[in-house]
Parts: structure tokens; sequence; C-alpha cells
DNA sequence: TAGCTAACGTACTGGTTCGTACATTAGTGA
DNA sequence: TCACTAATGTACGAACCAGTACGTTAGCTA
């Protein structure tokens, strides 16, 4: 999620729009993924930053309108690595189960980004709402769970009526429980869902949960 | 979760600390759920009491503390229930899929709880941590999930290798999932989780997931 | 019924925090 | 090279908000 890494060069042009409104981003990111909306500092990007508080207000109007922009950029990242899929070449099963374990990863390994998700939904969707990028993003994962269903039920493996939209609500709802819940689940229940000796268990568990679903027969509807 | 209804009848004593307390943590419980922590107000729950702030801070010592209050107060009510649990008198399959709706159906029926159990992953279960009461609070169905696995492995109908705990996440992940992203994944996929035309479909789907993973043959580990 | 204490109310404060008015400089195009 | 604008910095204000000092009263008990 980092875009900003270069150390400031004392003999490099000072100005850079660019590179002041991406290291803004990648600081707030961190804030906002930190305490919540209301529990970050406007200050406390600003000083964290190259810049001051002042360019904050000049690039991005306000504290609201900035952590739509970091909302925006963070999807961005998740649809630029959904877009990055490539499982057509395996069968149905194995392709699920791959999608499966690359949302598994994916979710793993960008942790600020499910906080970020979790703080937008206390808040009700309001900023996905009212951005026009997000509103129209879409999820190129979509159309591969869709391409995937349709190859496994004509080759017979898979139950003919899961809907794609259902199949990715549930391998994300496991995927991002795991990391969104991990500290009250660990409090309660004395397990670290992102314990690196559990994560092949939790990894291959998921996969056959899908599996298992797609493949069983199916009770009256 | 409210524990206080009676209206103010004029000529009724006027001190009464037990519903006062009560009534402090029902504003609250509602004003943190709304807002999340740092969002929530105290003037905000001490307007919307029969009483003042002063109180808050008489009863329950702070902001922080009557967070952790709300918090402890509400898992209480999840324990409760769950201790209410009678699926013993079922089959395996059927004690297992009948677990899976209620968790269902009280994870849908207690939004205000899913939202402060976010937040209070947001904040790293800090609260929790640091309640004597939570710590310890146990998990009654954890129990009962521990008595279907068994039976269920050893009348052979069960995978063997599964774990209750692990199976817990899976039917959690689920449940908490289509309450917690209600919002983000209704504006990103146009699909409401909670569209109550579609709750039948969704607890069918989670009880045929869970059976079809517990009951499929499992390739290696 | 006197007095004692738990329960409650009012009014305020000190620090915090978002946002901005005003000043300044770097770089660019004529 | 000169002026113009995008980009940046400083200092401050006004509102907000958690928490408290101080005062009052209800209701119980001796």
């Amino acid at each position: 999620m980092t875009s900003v890494e270069e150390p400031a060069r004392p003999g490099e042009r000072i100005r850079d729009a660019a590179r002041t409104q991406a290291e803004i981003l990648d600081v707030a990111t961190q804030e906002f993924a930190r305490a919540g909306y209301d529990g970050a500092r406007v200050d406390e990007i600003a000083a964290r930053t190259r810049t001051t508080k002042r360019m904050i207000y000049y690039y991005f109007g306000g504290k609201e309108q900035l952590f739509t922009a970091v909302l925006e950029r963070a999807y961005g990242v998740i649809r630029e690595a959904e877009q990055q899929l490539d499982v057509d070449h395996l069968d149905p099963v194995a392709a699920i189960r791959r999608l499966a374990e690359l949302t598994f990863d994916h979710h793993e390994q960008h942790p600020d980004f499910i906080r970020l998700v979790s703080i937008e939904n206390i808040h009700e969707a309001q900023h996905i709402a009212g951005s026009e990028k997000l509103g129209k993003i879409g999820s190129p994962a979509l159309d591969v769970i869709r391409r995937i269903l349709a190859s496994g039920r004509e080759s017979g493996l898979f139950t003919a009526d899961v809907d794609a939209v259902d199949l990715h609500a549930m391998i994300s709802s496991f995927c991002f429980f795991r990391v969104s819940n991990r500290h009250t689940f660990g409090a309660l229940f004395g397990r670290d869902l992102l314990d690196p000796a559990q994560r092949a268990h939790y990894r291959a568990m998921l996969g056959d949960m899908v599996i298992a679903y797609l493949t069983a027969e199916r009770t009256a509807d």
C-alpha cells in the first residue's frame, strides 16, 4: 500500500504535488486504520508527513474527503490484485480452491484494508455511497467466479444453483473474519487466528469448505 | 438488550440506583454502537437519559469504563442465549444445522452487538483484555459443538479431525460478516445480505456449507 | 425526627482538534 | 527575467468535549 519510499534527498526539488498527495494518503491510511475515523487525528497525519496540515486541506478539502480518498485507493489496490487473477487454465475444483487461497492470502497481507472496511461499515458505507469512483468499481473476482462456476456446472462437478455473489460472500466472510475479529476471538477463545503455525491449516480448511459446499448433493432449497 | 422501558411515572420514587445504571447502559450501548468509541459522545448519552452526565462518572468512572461495562453486558446476553441451546436430542447432522441456524438468527437479531464487537476489534480488544468478567466468560456454544462433534465422529458421520473452535469460527464468520459488512457489501455488489426475502436462502446456505464440510471426505491435510 | 449518606444536578474548565486567514516561495511560461 | 500561479508554511481561532468542583435532596436509620 505504501507508494512513497524515497527519502527526501536534499538537492532534489522540494515541490512535488503528486508525491505530497501520495505521502499524505500513505500516512492517512495508517492513521485511519489505526484509530478509526473519529479516533484519527488530522494533526497526527500531518506530523508524520514531510508536509503540513495545510496541504491536507489544500489537496483533499477535509478529513471526510481524505478518508474517502484513502478508501478509494485501498479498493483500487484490491481491484488491481483481482485483475491479476489467472485460474482459467485450472479445472473448476482447483480454480475455486486457488481463488479462495488468493483471497485468503490477500486479506492476510492487508490488515489495514480490512480495518478500513470495518470502519466504513460502522459508518454505514456513507463514504462509498458518496464516491463516484467507488460506486462503479465492480469486482474482477466476481467475473472469475462466474466463469469457474459455469464451467463447473457444465462438467457436472458443481451444484447447479450456486450464485457467484453468494460464493464470494462465503469466501470473503471467512477470510475477512479471520483478520477483522482476530483480537476479540483471540481474547475470548485463546486462539490466534493469524498464528503463522496455523496458517496452512486455516487455508486448507477454507478450500475444503468451499469445495465441499460446491460438490455436495444439495437438499431441497 | 433494552432493560428499561418503564416511563417515569411522576408519583414514583425518583431515586433508583439500579434503574439509573441500567438506563445509562441501554443508551450507551446504542450510542457506542451507532458512532464507535471515539465517535460516541458522553454528553449525548447523558442527554438521552433521565439522568445527567455526572451520574455516568459517578457509577462508571469514565467513558472507557462505560464502554467496558457495555461490552460486558452485551457478551452476557450472548452467553445467556447460548446457555439455552438444547440440541442434544437431535442427531449430529440436525444438531449442527440447528446450532448454525440459531447463531445465524442471534447475529441477525443483535446488530448492535455485532457493531460493538467490530469496534472493540478496531481497538484490539483492549477493553476485553482489561475486564475481569470478560476474560473468563467462556462459551457455552463451544461445549455444545464439542459434544455434537464427538457424537458425530463416533457414528462415523463426521470427518474426524475437525476442531470445535475452528467450526465455531467458520459458523461465526459467515453470520458475523453478513451483519457487520452489510453496508459495504451492499454498496459494492448491490445486494443486501439482510434482505428478508433472502433470509431463508442464506440460512440454508450456511447449514448446507457446514454439513457439507463436516461430511465430506477430506483430502490429505 | 434528626441526621447521615447515597444519589443526583448545575455550571464550569482545560485541553484538544478541525479548520482557516494570512504570508511566502518555487517554478513556469511569456 | 519578470510576473503569475501552484504549492507550501505559520499562527491562530472557535467549537467541542471529557471530566470535575461544588452544591442539593431523597430516603433510610437510629
